[in-house]
DNA sequence: TAAGCATATAGACATTTATCTATATGCATA
DNA sequence: TATGCATATAGATAAATGTCTATATGCTTA
């Protein structure tokens, strides 16, 4: 899959939430259903439901129905496109050796 | 640095906005001064430089004066925290072989 | 020291976000 | 099929965010 400009701020975003975040690191461990995510938080079902959903359209986030439960997992291909983008927003600067650090020309 | 987990999310936020995310890209090609990136937006000198202080206060960002200009870079150690959190998260899945798939147990 | 330029801060404001309560949907089972 | 449980959606709302204009700060140089 192609990631654009947008794909990339809406994964940081997805992320960028003290819920969400937990939420992520949660299912690093594995699969969870969501009554079993929202035990670990003091939030209301419906709320979990939007944080879901958040990180089910980035694509971080995986969910699967099976019967009345949705089962939310990490997917790892959308983890791997981050680090690449940030490994190669990390090596550009490494890689350009002996730059001239050029003068700020503003007038 | 030991980073919290606040710390974190402070760090995704940093980056989860369209503008900041592409003054990280500029920057990930070596040191800029405020007015050079200023150049590449449509937006104020007042508004640039309140994402240069959402993005130096994450710590992904490092700025140096050199008399009236402000120098930005990439601090590379920020990243590279980042980069093993994500890592971290993405593996633990991975690592874990014959993991049971608990049915959900809710009543 | 006075003027001018680069950057930062303050205050206002519109938009977005995270949360709740109430309700709908949809599956499972008595 | 009727009831109950798991999840999703709608609508309201308070707080956070991103942007602007106006102004302050601070360095440099004529």
């Amino acid at each position: 899959m192609k990631y654009n400009y947008a794909d990339y701020v809406s994964l940081f975003k997805a992320i960028a939430d003290q819920t969400r975040l937990n939420i992520v690191e949660l299912l690093s461990s594995g699969e969870m259903c969501a009554c079993q995510l929202l035990d670990n938080f003091e939030i209301t079902q419906p709320t979990l439901s939007y944080h879901m959903k958040i990180l089910c359209d980035s694509g971080i986030v995986n969910g699967r129905r099976e019967g009345a439960w949705m089962y939310y997992s990490i997917n790892g291909a959308v983890m791997e496109t981050i680090l690449e983008f940030l490994v190669k927003i990390k090596s550009n600067k490494d890689k350009c050796i002996g730059k001239p650090s050029d003068p700020c020309n503003c007038k």
